[in-house]
This record gives structure tokens, C-alpha cells and sequence, in this order.
DNA sequence: GCAAGGTC
């Protein structure tokens, strides 16, 4: 039997489908789908992978962050463990059948390394398996048949550059993961992570807001003025100095100018603007981005477009159509439907000449709508970006748009004003991609030497701006252009940048402890902050790829660096230890206690539940509540009212929840149990039955196994029929109810 | 409870 595997399921099903003579038989093995073809001697076996099946991590004997010293990491063997284990067991079954097998995953370098990590579970249980690789870049019939036709060799060199990746990773992370948590007593699962890519993108960010923090806004000034042609039209002129720095220079301008302008020169001429390239993720992140979507959210759908086939694979770097696609069938998909005026519009022409991206790579295709969806499939959100990834199909396809652009210059009174104006007359691209369109901006036909009428003269206070913070889209294209991350994990990083608090809002912002372990990291493990650390690895990967160094090589340098900058951190461990906390404390400012002016902060109970209390305790007992779970995160932003800063909770799997000021918030908790109170007699109705006082988790067992288990059911149930089954007594169960209701 | 990389 011939074994093939590819990378995830539906590509096993599409390969065996267009390699197939006749209709697949679908067989399920250990839990998994597989697909098979062919008589019982010359059989075809389809199995598809879910990625990465087994994981690299340290032994259980390391599991305890206290008692293992955070070093110890670095040269700690490294065991795999399956993390998929249906597929993994589905592979052993099939492996001893087998006398051949084909790695058909993806054509990247973690492709390479997932076909291996199946070929060794393979290996495990039959050493005679032979085995051959198959390179595609698109799942067509034409490169499918292509590769199969030409079977070329597993490159273990490549799969080696990926696993010293995955060793360096895990060893750089965990280690200096702990240290720094450990450092500042922040355990459990208020840890504070490092990685070779979460951190230096976390410096990136706060670099900038260091460049806000340090930013003085200059005073300037700006004048412009109304005209009025002879035939009544207005429009708005600008003084050529566009920034003034001196008040008087604008005012010594105005007090010499009168009424009258004249049009000293008129310049038109004709700008054209190039379709955009094909969709790669970066770029489609970043077109979903300016419309409105997290960089998370438009992945999630993208995703979910894919699986339910609406769009091609979401995960590509290449912006290059492959010649293998049938362009001109993919947008006569699009002839009928609502964006058939489009497809129409396209199909005329000869030629279909698409416009290329800069990266052209062997992964996937570009980013293309796959079939037909009707607005009644999709949600608002899903057609959104479906409507995207059409529109965007189309505009490569479209020609130049064409503006027709005016300058004009005017002389009030020896002093120069300008006007540009805009005009859209081959709308071309844009009339396929109407997102972000620039305006017209209209200017009235003007001659030379043509007076106009000065209406009013305006000077406009402003002042200079600090560099704006990242938006997701914009940070996604940084770190590309940096290397740091994958198409697949790039918004993962931002999302697990908000999870651990070390960001919030939107554009991006810093916490206080994201400022203190950066500045940790770049003074005492400054590889780790930077991006050059993933260049360096790159360029290694490629040496162990090329065969020129062995992987131990890479890694034994990697782990003698690595060893060298814990010396430092050790030697420095009190240092790190208080800047960390300094900057973790700053993040438990809340504001000034209003009964005692000292300092209201984040605290911890004794029994552990969290609250806001005052500094100046016992003296002053000022105290707020806070919510239970989540992550508090203390924005900048501050209530007008009470002068604390808003609180935001956040929760994993949960939108972050808003709360703002704390001190609002308890007195709109209050105003809401008085009126409860009101309405029920002066009586407020606990939420859980566990809320009532004098019911543990003991008694609510007990009572639920009765039947009990909402607070209704313990109003409305007959206390002697309760008691009888439950053992509690009469009296208890009164209570309770008395209490509540 | 640690990373980053696949995919669901």
C-alpha cells in the first residue's frame, strides 16, 4: 500500500480526489478520515496531518518553576510528545501496512519538518518504509499531477533548520520565561512571558510610546483664506508657508493683505494610481484592518471563509498568482450573482494581466475568492471580507485608475496661496476596490490672472503632533518587514500580547510592567529584545539547510549564548528584580485616595479576592471593590468626576470588559442594589445559590442533588419536602428563603 | 503555568 500524506485534511482530500480515476472511498482510521483509491495490491491510502502532530517540551521532572533553577532549562533534554493523538495512532496503523510513503505537505520549511516528524512515527514501526517528497504550490490539477509525476527526495537538512528552531525557541522562552517571572514574584497565571518574537515586538511598541512620552508638542500656525470666483463659487486657498512657528510672521502677513486675489498660475496634468497586488495574509490583514477588523477577528474569518471553501488558503506570503491557477474560469465564477457587473466588466477583455507582488513564494497562492457565496450564507462580518477578497481578485486584474490634478497658484497682495485640486476620470481599479477611496477635491476652472474675491482670512492654532501609536495592521506589516513571526502567527503574537496584559486598546498601548520587562531585557538580555536575533537565526537555518554547519552546531552556540547572559542576569538578579516591581507597582496605581490623598492601588486580600484599597491603611480604609477573575489592566484614561484612572478586565477567550473608573463603577453597583431592594422588599436576590450566606459548596451539592440548583427553585421548593430529602433542617431552609425573598 | 510554529 502507498501512503500519502499531506499537511491538513482537506488537502489529503483534494489531492486524492484529482489523483483519483474514480470516486474516492472514504475509510476512517482510529478516529481519522482517510481516503483511498486503487485494487488491494496497488492501493492508495490519503491521510492528512493537522500541522505540527507531536510538540518539543522539557521532562515533568522540570514542571516546577520554585524548585528547578530557571538555567537548568538551557541544556535539559527535550522530549516530543504526539499532540494529536488520533492522527498519530492513525499513522502507526496504517505505517505497518504500508510499503511506501509519499510526504505531501506543504512546500515550506515547517512543511518539511511536519513530513518528517510523520515519516519518523512511520519509521517507528516499520524500518523497511521507503519514502519520496512531492513539491506543489496550489492543489490543481495541473501541479498536483505535475509533482506526483516527479517525486524528488526528503531535504533533512531543511527539516533540521526548522527543529533547531524549535529547540532555540523553547529553551530561550522557557528559560528566561521563568526567570523574569520568578524575578518579580509574578507566578501562577500572572507570569511574565519572553520570546524570540513577542518580545521584540512588545519593544517595539514601547519604544514608540517612549518617543510619545519624550515628545513636545511646537506651537504653529497656518492661514488660509475664502475666495469667491466673479460666477460665485467658493474654495479654500493656503498659504505656500504651510507651517508658521512665529505668531507675529502670520499676523504681519495678515495685516498686509486685502481683498483681492489673482490666479497667477493654473497647472494641470494627469496622475495615474496602480491596482493594488494580489492578497497575501500580511496585506489582507492590513486591507481588514483599515475597514475596521482586528487583526485576530479578520483571520478568524478568514478561516472559517476557507473551511467552508469561499475563499482559497488564508496562510500564504506570496503575492504572485502561480500559472497553475485558470484565472479567467475563477472570475467567470463571479458572471452571475452580485458581483456579475464586475466579472462581466473583466471577462471582455483579451488579456487578463494581473499585477504582481513583490514576494513570490512556493507556499500557497495569493489570497482568492474560491466560489460563489450568497449574502444569505455568511454573516454581516463574514461577507464584509468576503467582499474583500472578491473585490481585491478583481482590481489585480483592472487597469490604472486616472486623476486629472490642478495647482494653482494665487498673489493676494505679494503673498503666495496655493490650491490642489483632484478630479477621478478613469476610475479604472477603483471602481472594482472602492475601500479607502481618496475624494475629490474640486477646484472651480480658473484662468491666469483671473481676480478673485478674498472673503475671509482665517489663521488656525495648532500644534505639532507625537509619532501615533501602532495599529494592528501597521504593526503586522512592521514585523513582517522585520521577520518577526509567520503569516500564521503574526496576530497570534498581538493577541497574546493583550492576554498577558503587556498591551490594551487599540491603536496599541503599553502597560508600565511591558515598559519594566523590556527595559529588563535590553539591559541584561538584550539578544532576546531584538529582531536581529530572528536574522541571525534565519541565516543559520539556511547554513544548516545547505548542509554547510550541522544543527548541534547551531545549537550548542545558541545555549553557550544563552548561558552567558544568565551569568549576567544572575549576577544582576536584585537589579532586575527591583525594576521589574517598580514597574509592575506603577501598574496598581488607580489615583489619589479622596479621604487622604495617598495612593489607591490594586490590593490583594488575605483570602486572596482583589481590591482597590488606599495606602494610607489603617489610617484610612477608603476601599473599592473589583471583580473577581480576569486581568486588571489600568488605563491612562482617567474619570472626570473622581480623577482615577478607568479599569479594564480582561478575560482569555473573552472581549476585554470595559469597566471604566472604579469608584463610578461601585456607585453604580449600589444604585442598582437599592433599587433591587425596593422591588423586593427590601430584600436583594442573590444571583447563585452559593451567594447565599450560610450555603458552601458542600450544602449546594446537597441541594442540588435534590433538585435545587437556582435561587428560584430554592424560593418556590416546600421547605418540609426539602428538609425530608435533604437532612437539612426546617428551620435552616426558612431562613434562607426569608432571607432572599 | 513557559516559546513559536503548524492547523481546527
Amino acid at each position: 500500500m502507498h501512503l500519502i500524506i499531506a499537511e491538513k485534511h482537506i488537502a489529503a482530500k483534494r489531492i486524492a480526489n484529482i489523483l483519483s480515476p474514480k470516486k474516492l472511498k472514504k475509510v476512517r482510521v482510529s478516529g481519522v478520515d482517510t481516503y483511498e483509491f486503487g485494487s488491494e495490491e496497488d492501493k492508495k491510502v490519503f491521510i492528512g496531518l493537522s500541522g505540527h502532530i507531536v510538540k518539543l517540551d522539557f521532562p515533568k521532572a522540570y514542571n516546577n518553576w520554585q524548585k528547578v533553577e530557571s538555567k537548568d532549562l538551557i541544556d535539559a533534554e527535550i522530549v516530543t510528545a504526539s499532540t494529536q493523538v488520533k492522527i498519530v495512532s492513525a499513522l502507526k496503523k496504517l505505517g505497518k501496512q504500508a510499503t511506501k510513503v509519499t510526504i505531501a505537505t506543504d512546500y515550506d520549511r515547517e512543511g518539511e519538518l511536519i513530513g518528517v516528524e510523520a515519516l519518523d512515527i512511520l519509521k517507528n514501526v516499520n524500518s523497511e518504509i521507503e519514502f519520496d517528497r512531492v513539491h506543489y504550490s496550489a492543489i490543481t490539477p495541473k501541479e498536483i499531477e505535475q509533482a506526483f509525476g516527479n517525486p524528488t527526495k526528503i531535504d533533512f537538512n531543511l527539516a533540521d533548520a526548522g527543529h533547531s528552531r524549535q529547540v532555540i525557541d523553547l529553551v530561550w522562552g522557557a528559560s528566561l520565561t521563568r526567570f523574569i517571572s520568578l524575578a518579580a514574584g509574578r507566578l501562577g497565571n500572572m507570569f511574565l512571558s519572553v520570546g524570540r518574537v513577542q518580545s521584540p515586538t512588545l519593544a517595539l511598541i514601547v519604544e514608540r510610546e517612549k518617543e510619545r512620552d519624550v515628545f513636545i508638542p511646537k506651537p504653529y500656525w497656518e492661514l488660509s483664506a475664502n475666495l469667491r470666483t466673479g460666477k460665485g463659487e467658493e474654495f479654500k486657498v493656503e498659504h505656500k508657508t504651510k507651517r508658521f512657528w512665529k505668531k507675529e510672521e502670520v499676523d504681519e502677513i495678515l495685516k498686509k493683505i486685502g481683498d483681492t486675489a489673482t490666479v497667477s498660475s493654473v497647472n494641470t496634468s494627469t496622475k495615474t494610481d496602480k491596482p493594488p497586488t494580489p492578497f497575501n495574509t500580511t496585506e489582507f490583514i492590513s486591507a481588514a484592518s483599515s475597514i475596521g477588523f482586528t487583526a485576530a477577528n479578520a483571520m478568524r474569518i478568514a478561516e472559517s471563509l476557507y473551511m467552508n471553501g469561499f475563499i482559497s488558503y488564508p496562510r500564504t506570503d506570496n503575492t504572485v498568482y502561480p500559472e497553475s491557477i485558470d484565472l479567467r474560469a475563477q472570475i467567470e465564477v463571479f458572471s452571475k450573482g452580485p458581483f456579475k457587473e464586475y466579472a462581466k466588466k473583466l471577462l471582455q477583455k483579451k488579456e487578463l494581466k494581473p499585477t504582481r507582488g513583490k514576494k513570490e513564494t512556493t507556499d500557497h497562492p495569493p489570497i482568492y475568492p474560491a466560489s460563489l457565496a450568497k449574502k444569505s450564507e455568511l454573516n454581516e462580518q463574514e461577507w464584509k471580507v468576503y467582499e474583500l477578497v472578491v473585490r481585491r481578485f478583481f482590481a489585480t486584474f483592472a487597469e490604472p485608475a486616472q486623476w486629472q490634478t490642478i495647482r494653482a497658484r494665487f498673489d493676494i497682495d505679494s503673498e503666495e496661496f496655493k490650491a490642489n485640486g483632484a478630479r477621478l476620470i478613469v476610475p479604472g481599479w477603483r471602481w472594482y476596490y472602492h475601500y479607502n477611496a481618496p475624494e475629490d477635491r474640486l477646484l472651480p476652472e480658473l484662468k491666469e490672472g483671473e481676480k478673485l474675491e478674498v472673503l475671509d482670512k482665517i489663521i488656525e492654532d495648532k500644534e505639532t503632533k507625537p509619532p501615533g501609536r501602532y495599529g494592528q495592521g501597521r504593526l503586522i506589516r512592521i514585523m513582517e518587514e522585520l521577520g518577526l513571526g509567520t503569516k500564521a502567527t503574526r496576530h497570534e503574537i498581538i493577541s497574546k500580547l493583550y492576554s498577558r496584559a503587556y498591551i490594551h486598546g487599540n491603536p496599541l498601548q503599553p502597560t508600565k510592567t511591558a515598559y519594566a520587562v523590556v527595559e529588563a531585557l535590553e539591559k541584561f538580555a538584550p539578544t532576546i529584545s531584538k529582531h536581529d536575533m530572528t536574522s541571525k537565526l534565519e541565516a543559520d537555518m539556511d547554513r544548516i539547510a545547505e548542509g554547510q554547519i550541522p544543527e548541534d552546531e547551531v545549537l550548542n552556540e545558541s545555549r553557550e549564548m544563552l548561558f552567558s547572559i544568565f551569568e549576567e542576569l544572575e549576577e544582576n538578579k536584585d537589579n532586575v528584580s527591583e525594576a521589574l516591581r517598580a514597574g509592575l507597582r506603577e501598574d496598581k496605581i488607580i489615583g489619589n485616595c479622596p479621604n487622604c490623598g495617598s495612593n489607591l492601588m490594586v490590593m490583594r486580600s488575605r483570602k486572596g479576592s482583589r481590591f482597590i484599597g488606599c495606602e494610607g491603611y489603617p489610617d484610612c480604609n477608603f476601599a473599592l471593590p473589583l471583580p473577581r477573575g480576569g486581568k486588571i489592566i489600568v488605563t491612562d484614561k482617567t474619570c472626570e468626576d473622581h480623577d482615577l484612572y478607568h479599569v479594564t478586565i480582561i478575560n482569555s477567550g473573552k472581549r476585554p470588559w470595559k469597566l471604566g473608573c472604579p469608584h463610578c463603577n461601585f456607585e453604580e453597583w449600589q444604585k442598582a442594589q437599592e433599587e433591587e431592594k425596593k422591588n423586593n422588599n427590601g430584600k436583594i436576590k442573590p444571583k447563585k445559590i452559593t451567594d447565599i450566606s450560610g450555603i458552601g459548596k458542600v450544602t449546594a451539592g446537597k441541594l442540588e442533588d435534590a433538585g435545587v440548583s437556582e435561587v428560584d427553585d430554592l424560593i418556590e421548593v416546600d421547605a418540609f419536602e426539602l428538609a425530608k430529602t435533604t437532612n437539612i433542617p426546617v428551620k435552616k431552609i426558612r431562613n434562607w428563603q426569608d432571607a432572599i425573598a
